[in-house]
DNA sequence: CAATCTAATTACGGCTCCGTAATGAGCAGG
DNA sequence: CCTGCTCATTACGGAGCCGTAATTAGATTG
C-alpha cells in the first residue's frame, strides 16, 4: 500500500487540484488548508501562536485564516479559560464534512492511478 | 501499490501541504497549479482557450496564470504559426525541476504515511 | 500595584487575484 | 474588401492575502 513513485504522486496531486478547481466549493489557499489539517489531524489543543510556530508563519497570518475559515463555518474559536489570553480552535461538523470529503475524493484518484 | 484510505489520504495530503507551506519557494495558488501540471502531464499542444476549457475557468484566468508563472520561468509562450490568433504554451527546464521536486516531495512523504 | 512579558488582534500600505466587459489581432466566406 | 467570427489580452473595480508595526487584554513578577 502507497509507495508513490514521483511521477505517479505528480498525476495523483494533478487530478486532486483538478478536482479541487471543478468542485467550485470554497478555495482555500495552501496556507489555509494547512491550517485547517493541521487543526483537524493533530491533537488538541491548539492555539494561535502554537500554529503560527508549527507552521512558521506570523500570528497574523493564523489569525486572518481563522477569521475566513470560521465566516466559512469550518473552525470555532473558544477562550482558554486558564489562561484567558489563549484562544483555542476547535473543530466544527461542517470542516470535518468538508475535509471528509476531500480524503474521498483524494483516496478515488489515487485509486485510478496505475 | 496505492490504495489508499482516506484518512490516509488526507494526512498525505496535510504533510504535503506543510512541506509546501514550509518550503518558502513561490506559492502557486490551486488553479495556477491546476493549469501548470495539465500544461506538463498532458499531451501539447496547449492553448488558452483549450486550458480554459479542460479547467471550466474563464480566459483571464488562464492569461493571468501564464503571466505569473513565465516571470517564474516556469512556461513560455509561442505563437502558432498555422493560425497567428493561437497561443502555443510551452514547458521549460525550470518548470520541469519545479514540479519533478514536487513529486519527489509528495512521494517521500507518502512513503511515510502508514 | 507597577513594570514587564505574552497572546491575539487590528491597522496600514502593497500586491495579486477575481469576473465582466471592452479591445486588438487574425482568419474565413461571400 | 468587409462583415462576422474566434483567440487572446487588457482594463477596471472589487476582494483577499501579505508582512510589519501598533494595539488591546491578560498574566506575572518583584
Amino acid at each position: 500500500m502507497v509507495a508513490l513513485k514521483a511521477g505517479q504522486a505528480l498525476s495523483l496531486w494533478h487530478k486532486a487540484m483538478l478536482a479541487q478547481v471543478h468542485d467550485d466549493a470554497p478555495d482555500l489557499t495552501t496556507r489555509q488548508m494547512a491550517i485547517l489539517l493541521t487543526i483537524y489531524l493533530d491533537p488538541p489543543p491548539h492555539t494561535v501562536r502554537g500554529l503560527a510556530s508549527h507552521l512558521n508563519v506570523t500570528k497574523p497570518v493564523i489569525t486572518r485564516a481563522l477569521d475566513t475559515m470560521g465566516i466559512m463555518g469550518f473552525v470555532k474559536r473558544r477562550r482558554d479559560e486558564r489562561d484567558r489570553r489563549n484562544v483555542l480552535i476547535q473543530r466544527t461538523v461542517q470542516g470535518s464534512e468538508y475535509l471528509e470529503n476531500l480524503g474521498i475524493l483524494i483516496s478515488n484518484e489515487a485509486d485510478k492511478v496505475i
